[in-house]
DNA sequence: CATGAATGAGCATTCATTCAT
DNA sequence: TATGAATGAATGCTCATTCAT
C-alpha cells in the first residue's frame, strides 16, 4: 500500500471518528458537512468515501454488529440457553447505549437507513434467533418471542433522554427479558 | 364571546383537527404548511394560534393526555392495584401506539418538543406515580421503579416500524411490566 | 383581484420577464438563482410561482407559442397553399430568432424540458400540419415532408451564433422550404 | 522515441479512443472522470495530455475533420462541381451524426468550444469554400451561399433528437442543398 | 383576525480542477 | 509521468417564519 493509499485510509478512519461524534451529538441525520468539518476535510471528501449517508452509517457500526454476531455465535450452545441469551442482550445494549441516536436511526423510516437496518437485520436477528430458539427449547422463553421484535423492542429501550439514562435502559431491559421468560414453578 | 371570538375558536378547533390527521399521516414533523393546507385556512393562520409547533402538539395531545391522567385518579384506590397499573399502561399504550411519531417526537432531543415533554410529565407522571405507589405497598411492584423511567420505556416501546406494529409493541409492553412485578410464591 | 393577488401577479410578470432575459443570455438551463437575482426576488419565490423549471420555460413561451398556432390557423384555406405555408414558417423562424436559447432548448434531451417539447407538438405540430397538408394537397410541397421533422429542422436552423445570425437562418429556411417545394415546369 | 514517450502515446491514444466512446454515449460535455475512467487512466492524466477539454474534443476529432477536408480536396475540380459539393456535403453530415452531441456542441456559446469551431473553420470552410466557388462559377449555386454558413446550417440541421434521426436529417441536408441550388431552365 | 406572498437559511449533491506523492 | 485523493464552488430544492394588506 503506497503513501497515498494509506493517507486515504487515514482520511477514511478520520471521518469514521468524525461522523460517530456527530451521530452521537446530532443523531445520524446530521448534516454531511457537519462531518465533514469536524474531520477537518473537505465536503466532496466525505462523498468520496462514503457516497451514500447510509454507506457511512454502516461503516461506523459494522464492526461493532459484527462483534455483537460474533458472541452470539460463541454463546450459542451453551448449558443454560436463557442466561446465554441474557448475556448476548446485555452486549447488545451495551452497544447501542454507547451510541447515542443509532436506536432512533434504526427506527426511523427513512429509507437511507434501510442498509443499515438491513445490516442488523442480516447480522444480528440470525444471531439472536440461534440463542431464542435454544432457550424456547429448553423450555425458558415463550415461544411467541421473535428475535426481531426482541432486538426490535430493545433497540428502543435504549433510546435515551434526560432523566433516562444507561442504567434505566438496562433495568428496563432486564425487566423485559425476565417478563419474556416462563416461570418455572 | 363576540362572534370574532367564535370564529377564531372554529379556527382554533379546525387546526387541531387537522393537525391531529396530518400528525397521523407524516408524524409531528410534518410541513406547517401541509396542516394549513389540510385546515383550509391560511399559513399565518396557524402560526397566530399557535406560534410554534411544540403549542401546536401539545395542544393537539393535551385532551388525551387529560382524559389519561383522569382515568389514573379513577383506577386509584382499586383493590387489586398491579391491575389497575396494568389497565392504566394499556390505555396509554393505545393512546401511543395511536399517535403515529408521538413516540419519537416524545424522546426526540429537538427542544421543540421540551413543552410536550413537560406536559406528559406534569400530568401523566404524577398520576402513573399513584398507581405505582399503590402496587408497590401492595407488594407488587418491584420497589425501584419509578413513574418517569416506566413511561419512558413504554413510551420508547410504543415506536412502531416495519415489522413491528401495534400488536408487537403491546405484547412487549406486557412483558416489561410482567418482569416488573414481584412474583408472589 | 386583491392588492395581494395584484401584487403576486406582478412578481410573475417580473419572473417571466426576468427568465426570458436570462434565458436569453444563458439559455434555458440557466440557475434558477439567476432568474431570481434578476426579478429582484428571493429564490423561493421562484419556485412558488413555478415549481419545476419546466414550467417556467413553457410559462415563458406559451404565449407566443399560442400566437403562433392561431396565425396557422387564419392562414388556413388560403388559396396559395404554399405561400401559406412560408408565411407560417417565416412567423416561426421569427419566433424563435428573437428568443436565443429557445432552439438549442428544443432539442435538448434534458428531462426537464419534454414538457416544452410536448406543448411545441401539442400546439404548433397540428397548426403546421395543416398547412402542410394543404400544400401537398395542391401538388406543391414534397409528400414526404412531414410537420414534425420540419418544425424540427427550422428549429434547428435558427439556433444561431457568432457569424450565423437572424438573417442567414431565415436565408437558410427559405432554402430548405424551396427545397421542399416540387417544382412546376 | 524512448519507451517513456511510447507509454505516453500509447495513453494518448487510449485516451482519444476512450473519449471519443464516451462522447458518443454521454456528448461532449460529459464528466472528465467517465472519459479517464474507460481509458482506465487516472483522473490527472487526463488533465496532463489535454489540459483543457475543448483540446480534448479537437485532437478527438481532428482527424476526422483533416479527412473531412482532404476529400473536399480530392472532389475539387471534378467535371459536376455542384455534385461535388453534395457529395462533400454528405460525407460531413455523415461525420455530425455520428458524433453524438458534436452538432449541439458546436454550436454552444460554451467557451471551451471556441476552439473546435476554429478548428472546424480553419479546415473545414476553406475545403468547403473551394467546392462552393466552383459550382457558383459554374452557374449551378446562389453565388450568395457562403461556405461558413452553409456549413453552420448543415451542422444544426445534424441535432438530432427523438423522432428526427439520422435519415431525417440528411433529408433536410438535401433540401437545404437543393434550395441553394439554382434552377436552370 | 386572516391571509398567503415573499424571504432566505440550510442541506444534499455534483464535478472541474489542483497537487502532493 | 502518472496517480487519484482532496477541495469547494455551484446549484437544486425545501420549509420555517415574517409581514404588508
Amino acid at each position: 500500500m503506497g503513501v497515498r493509499e494509506a493517507g486515504a485510509q487515514r482520511t477514511r478512519q478520520a471521518l469514521l471518528t468524525a461522523a460517530a461524534q456527530v451521530f452521537v451529538e446530532q443523531g445520524v441525520q446530521a448534516p454531511i458537512r457537519d462531518i465533514a468539518g469536524r474531520a477537518e476535510v473537505g465536503l466532496g471528501t466525505v462523498y468520496r468515501h462514503f457516497p451514500s449517508r447510509a454507506e457511512l452509517v454502516i461503516a461506523v457500526y459494522k464492526h461493532q454488529i459484527d462483534e455483537c454476531a460474533a458472541l452470539a455465535d460463541a454463546l450459542a450452545g451453551s448449558r443454560d440457553p436463557f442466561a446465554a441469551l441474557a448475556r448476548w442482550i446485555e452486549a447488545f445494549v451495551q452497544f447501542l447505549v454507547t451510541k447515542h441516536g443509532l436506536g432512533a436511526a434504526l427506527q426511523s423510516d427513512d429509507t437511507s437507513f434501510l442498509a443499515l437496518h438491513e445490516l442488523m437485520v442480516d447480522r444480528l436477528v440470525p444471531a439472536c434467533d440461534l440463542l431464542i430458539r435454544s432457550a424456547i427449547e429448553a423450555g425458558d422463553l415463550d415461544a411467541r418471542v421473535t428475535a426481531y421484535a426482541l432486538m426490535r423492542a430493545v433497540g428502543n429501550l435504549c433510546i435515551l433522554g434526560p432523566g433516562y439514562g444507561r442504567d434505566d435502559a438496562q433495568a428496563m431491559v432486564e425487566r423485559l427479558l425476565a417478563g419474556c421468560r416462563v416461570r418455572t414453578p
